[in-house]
DNA sequence: GTCTATAGGATGATAGAC
DNA sequence: GTCTATCATCCTATAGAC
């Protein structure tokens, strides 16, 4: 067994810890760049390791992708979870729901991660990875949120308009374009100053 | 001047017909592969000319896929200029902007390609351009739409999250997963058919 | 205007030392 | 468990012939 705290070698630790740490930088590398723009080598530098010991501890470039995102599913399905386990009293689920979505864009790259796997339909591994964590939020909306289908139509329209702004870093400018100012303020009320906070943070991935 | 039915050769064609057999075919390849999975080889072979061509007559990439960025977006808003100048009556404008839309799935990687652009926030060029492009729609349907500000969030939201069902080829699960089947009909009322028929058109884009 | 050939650079993956 | 070295592949872009 072995301690936390004094770990015999910093460059040797187990298995298990690096690989939670690459999957962290994984998930900002990938989100930033793509699955396909993100290199392993860049996933590597992030998460201060060598570039072929990424690969060999996920077979591939491709597993390391499904990975991230089965961890950004169960992320969201759980945060999700635990708003309806313990839900404030006169504020409906659906804000609620929609504040904690928010909330995750702290995560840099776990919903921007999504995202890309969202353009991906077509890779027979990812877009079908892709399909069945969507699905299970929907079913999660509709068995365990209880929502009616226009609740959830509208539920997942209204992040999908969150990801696709994020996405495309609207956020950026936000003070130097009036136009830009404006989208973000009639189409996010109420979410703007949490991803205006998110979109000032600093990059975790280096340059 | 040169006769439209009669070239010379049918491998020498006017510089400005090739131009656009090129933009349509990198429109569909980048759709389905998205920019940086897209190869230029792929445009080629996809329009019939070879590889260095199409590099060589948009200097990079890059540029072609800016090119192609360019027209989506026109096309986008031209289809939209004209059901609002020739409105049809006791139907909602923003119903009928909703049909259009749809009906703009049927060219086969426009809207896929927009997609792939709003991912790609963090590159200057490419996340500068999808950035205007949203705000120029913005802009219309404000302006000219004379939409309310909710009206315009969700009809974006809307947008968005139809993109994201074409981006991850949920249709194709369709007919085999009753989840998938239940998630399409509540999320998508009235645009499903449309949607489905160009699921199963065939892909333009070679293997 | 269009092609063939190819240079030049990056990247995913493997082999093997420590 | 982790690294260095390196291979093989692929891809954009250029050079130059026709």
């Amino acid at each position: 067994m072995s301690s936390v705290n004094a770990p015999e070698h910093a460059s040797r630790m187990k298995s298990e810890d690096r690989r939670e740490l690459i999957l962290e930088a994984a998930t900002a590398v990938f989100g930033e760049f793509g699955y396909v723009g993100a290199t392993t080598d860049q996933v590597a530098r992030a998460a201060g390791v060598s570039q072929p010991y990424v690969v060999r501890m996920f077979g591939s470039k491709e597993k390391l992708f499904l990975e991230v995102l089965d961890r950004a599913h169960d992320r969201l399905l759980s945060t999700f979870r635990a708003v309806l386990a313990a839900p404030e009293p006169d504020v409906s689920i659906s804000t609620q729901l929609g504040r904690a979505y928010v909330d995750l864009l702290a995560d840099r790259g776990l919903l921007l991660s999504l995202m890309q796997a969202f353009v991906l339909g077509s890779d027979p591994a990812i877009g079908a990875r892709a399909r069945r964590g969507f699905l299970a939020m929907y079913e999660m909306l509709r068995d365990e949120a209880k929502f009616e289908p226009v609740e959830i139509s509208q539920f997942l329209a209204g992040g999908m308009l969150i990801n696709t702004l994020v996405g495309m870093r609207m956020s950026d400018e936000f003070e130097s374009n009036p136009l830009a100012t404006e989208l973000l303020t009639t189409a996010l009320p109420e979410k703007l100053d949490c991803l205006l906070d998110i979109g000032r943070a600093p990059s975790s991935v280096a340059p």
